[in-house]
RNA sequence: GUGGCGGUAGCUCAGUCGGUAGAGCCCCUGGUUGUGGUCCAGGUGGUCGUGGGUUCGAGUCCCAUCCGCCACCCCA
């Protein structure tokens, strides 16, 4: 018999992590609800049209990455590989746009990507995403980007930066794409077959290839940034205002482009270089034509996504772990166990963590076990009187009818 | 999807030239000890990732496959 695994790419949160993961979401709750986010839960699935629609039928994440399947019924369902597009598909179904406007919404959960795993890279993680949907106030963007970085403060990563750019809209970048298209024509003869490729699929990607030959002959190529309507230029320079004004630090980095089709002004990375490869810890940014292309009314948004693993990695090791218990019964061999298991349940029901031995260990076995899990007083029980230790202090005893007030009151 | 490295006990690893499997930690038991710490002794636990091949004999050599890691692609 073959053992079984989890699935490739896929991981168990085992309970020895749990107290870093809950420390790490609860801090991302806690900072979500102080800057008046509200939390959203969407499927796992969507429909399939959804997800093409949104992340754009040429991206990568549709191309190769995404868990697509017929369920019985024979409708065309798909994992989710990022929460924006269901939010905001929830956002128009449950009528959210008649609600107090912007909607600032976030979720903790699950997201699935085909991919090959490698360190920071799982076909299923977890992901907290940020989304503020109904204005393009640039005051919003810095905000969402502010919180984040109260996130990694908060859990006191300092080794990272934050990488801006703004890519435009539909009024401008139409209108660069064309004029980088002429460019790269132009000097077809300076590229490389990279270069090439990435001009046929993502053509804003070219400026990513890694020939210092190519990348010489790109520093003459138009940029987007010198491309931006009136608008969107009015735009960014707000949001880098607002960023100075909350001071937050960022690089600008006139080459980043993001990875799904719906992204459009601003555009945004924090990155920690120590975690390997996959250094991307946090990325999001604005897109305004994404309700309206899945048939909403034209409706402005903001957000991004933050991986919970990454973050664990850049966080590294760290003990958040306290004790587990605080009372643990220890029961002789003579020791009548139903004059203690009122107790045990009296002292849960009083808010302690009370629990005993059911490995049927010796006495001294026992003994063992409470310090392993930490009790802060361990009870010996020896008829109708037990001798109780406290870490620290001398021991003393009692009878089994004052016990709980000795230890809760 | 491409290329490279690796998989031996729950964990970290050793295993020589191919000769029938080991250590430490953890866990359990007993002893020592004026607290649950220390120390001592013993014990549980492995189809050597899986399947095939070569061989008298494979953890070791060969092939395939699964999983992990590293880089690429791309991304959280």
């Amino acid at each position: 018999m073959t053992r079984f695994e989890a699935p490739r790419g896929t991981h168990d949160i085992l309970p020895s992590e749990q107290p870093v993961w809950q420390w790490v979401t609860g801090q991302m709750e806690e900072v979500c609800a102080l800057y008046g986010y509200r939390r959203i839960d969407t499927p796992g699935i969507e429909d399939t049209e959804l997800i093409i629609r949104t992340s754009g039928g040429g991206s990568d994440v549709v191309q190769k990455e995404t868990y697509t399947f017929s369920d019985r019924g024979g409708r065309s369902l798909t994992l989710r590989p990022e929460a924006t597009a269901p939010i905001c598909r929830a956002y128009i179904e449950h009528g959210l746009h008649r609600e107090p406007q912007p909607q600032k919404l976030y979720t903790i959960g699950p997201m699935w990507r085909y991919d090959r795993p490698q360190k920071g890279r799982y076909r299923e993680h977890w992901q907290l995403s940020v989304e503020a949907i109904g204005t393009d106030d640039p005051a919003v963007d810095a905000e969402v980007i502010q919180l984040y970085a109260e996130v990694l403060r908060r859990l006191g990563v300092t080794s990272y930066v934050l990488e801006l750019n703004s890519i435009g809209d539909r009024n401008c970048r139409p209108a660069y794409l064309e004029r980088l298209a002429a460019w790269l024509d132009e000097h077809d003869a300076e590229l490389d077959d990279e270069a090439r490729a990435k001009r046929a699929t993502t053509p804003l990607r070219v400026f990513d290839v890694k020939s210092e030959r190519v990348q010489k002959a790109l520093a003459g190529a138009p940029k987007i940034g010198e491309s931006l309507c009136y608008e969107c230029r009015e735009h960014f320079e707000q949001v880098r205002r607002f960023l100075d004004a909350y001071g937050v630090k960022y690089e600008l980095v006139p080459t980043l482009v993001r990875g799904l089709d719906y992204y459009t002004r601003t555009t945004f990375e924090f990155k920690d270089e120590a975690i390997g490869a996959k250094d991307t810890v946090c990325g999001g940014g604005r897109y305004d034509g994404l309700i309206e292309e899945i048939g909403g009314a034209p409706t402005p948004g903001i957000g991004f996504g933050a991986g919970v693993e990454r973050l664990l990695l850049s966080l590294g090791e760290r003990d958040v772990s306290g004790a587990q218990l605080d009372v643990y019964f220890v029961c002789a061999e003579t020791a009548d166990r139903t004059r203690v298991l009122p107790l045990l349940a009296e002292l849960r029901r009083r808010g302690l963590r009370a629990d005993m031995d059911y490995g049927g260990r010796s006495q001294k076995g026992q003994i063992g076990q409470a310090g392993r899990l930490g009790a802060g007083w361990t009870v010996i029980v020896d008829g109708g009187r037990a001798t109780v230790r406290e870490p620290g202090r001398d021991d003393w005893t009692a009878g089994l009818d004052e016990l709980v007030e000795r230890i809760s009151g």
